[in-house]
DNA sequence: GACATTTTAACATATTTATGTGATTTTACC
DNA sequence: GGTAAAATCACATAAATATGTTAAAATGTC
């Protein structure tokens, strides 16, 4: 038996959930609320498998929501519910733990299965969800990797560069002069097109190339 | 009419997958290949809504095909398809534009609705893979934004520090004196606890301050 | 062995930065 | 009107950095 906690604010939507899958074999719903005002509370009083979340409800919303039960309770598993695939949200929800995202316009049939699949250890998200996802990943790291050639030594020194070390410290660390560090980082600025330390350092973030 | 080609070089579930493509409606295969070594002239060849792509082949692998077919196009539907839930693969496999990534146990009827969620601009992915997904989701970006009450000035000149001004420079571009340029600077460095340009810019960067 | 690259190092010097101490003015808030 | 924080500026000095020139080993490649 598959037991669900719902929040959602909306009273038609919230008694068609809970109809839905009361009336389904192998689910039960444990309660159902219109907001997530003492979400840790009643989290921790049915303890369910699973909680559906609306993402927006007037007072604590979705979001806010889920960032309280996982402070409480990481095991349960937290399907979002949304009306939009709004790329925003969707992104915060998922780096706070949520265990899948939907649409509510799900088919009542693909919403059951996704619930089981979330008991099961999966992330359902709908095809349209995923698509953000997709994007995302996409998006962010664009490691435009451009390659300045530094050589070995070089790319050591920079890195302590970027750990906020001075000449003479990089000279002890690396057991050589400091007429050497600065040698190298005079070659280094060359290479990355810059002429200063913290230049270099900017770029070093800014590439990646550590 | 969904055209489908699949890349897969096992003999018996090429044609499993071209039989069950075939025999469903609204769905054809084009054409399949146990390789990806022509991946190239064979999308161009068909050019089908939707292409099936192994991960594991000999000679050029699925991803190596991913990249080249989206070197000569971009509207093709990918999907990949794989034994496991290979963490790095997925994320490699969806950096370079997957449109979806599927578990080879998929049942038939679920891999055509997958395939169909495809060609409607859906990304599609089994449950277990958007685990994945979202496991890296929570690792990557943990922006602890900790806040260090830099004053808008302070901020202000902090950003131009990132961006490589000197002191002069930027009493220049504030309209300032360099010695209150000095006065920020020494506030900023009590406030982000470090005392060199070059460990204020790399704070800078690793807190996300701007 | 010849060649290129990297790593090492020294010397000199101008500029920039870090740090200290102190002070005045502006701004916002109770 | 008093107070606190922020922004402004000045003077001084030690330390660190940037830049130039030059060159000897070490390393790897053809």
């Amino acid at each position: 038996m598959i037991r669900v906690v719902i929040y959602e604010d909306n009273p038609q939507f919230r008694e068609g959930l809970t109809m839905l899958i009361n009336g389904s074999d192998g689910f039960s719903v444990l309660a159902s609320y219109k907001n997530c005002n003492n979400v840790a509370e009643e989290v921790e009083k049915w303890s369910p498998d699973v909680i559906l979340m609306d993402i927006n409800m007037p007072g604590t919303d979705g979001l806010e929501g889920l960032k309280k039960i996982r402070e409480v309770n990481a095991e349960v598993k937290v399907l979002m519910l949304t009306v939009f695939d709004d790329n925003k949200n969707v992104f915060e929800a998922l780096r706070n733990g949520a265990n899948g995202y939907l649409l509510k316009k799900t088919p009542p049939a693909k919403l059951l299965e996704y619930i089981q699949d979330a008991t099961l250890g999966g992330a359902p998200m709908t095809s349209s969800i995923a698509t953000q996802v997709l994007k995302m990943f996409q998006v962010i790291p664009q490691s435009k990797n451009q390659d300045y050639c530094l050589s070995e030594r070089e790319t050591e020194v920079l890195q302590l560069l970027v750990d906020g070390y001075s000449y003479k410290m990089i000279a002890s660390e690396l057991f050589i002069a400091i007429d050497t560090v600065r040698s190298h980082i005079k070659k280094i600025y060359e290479k990355l097109h810059v002429n200063s330390k913290s230049e270099a350092v900017a770029k070093a973030f800014k590439d990646k190339l550590l």
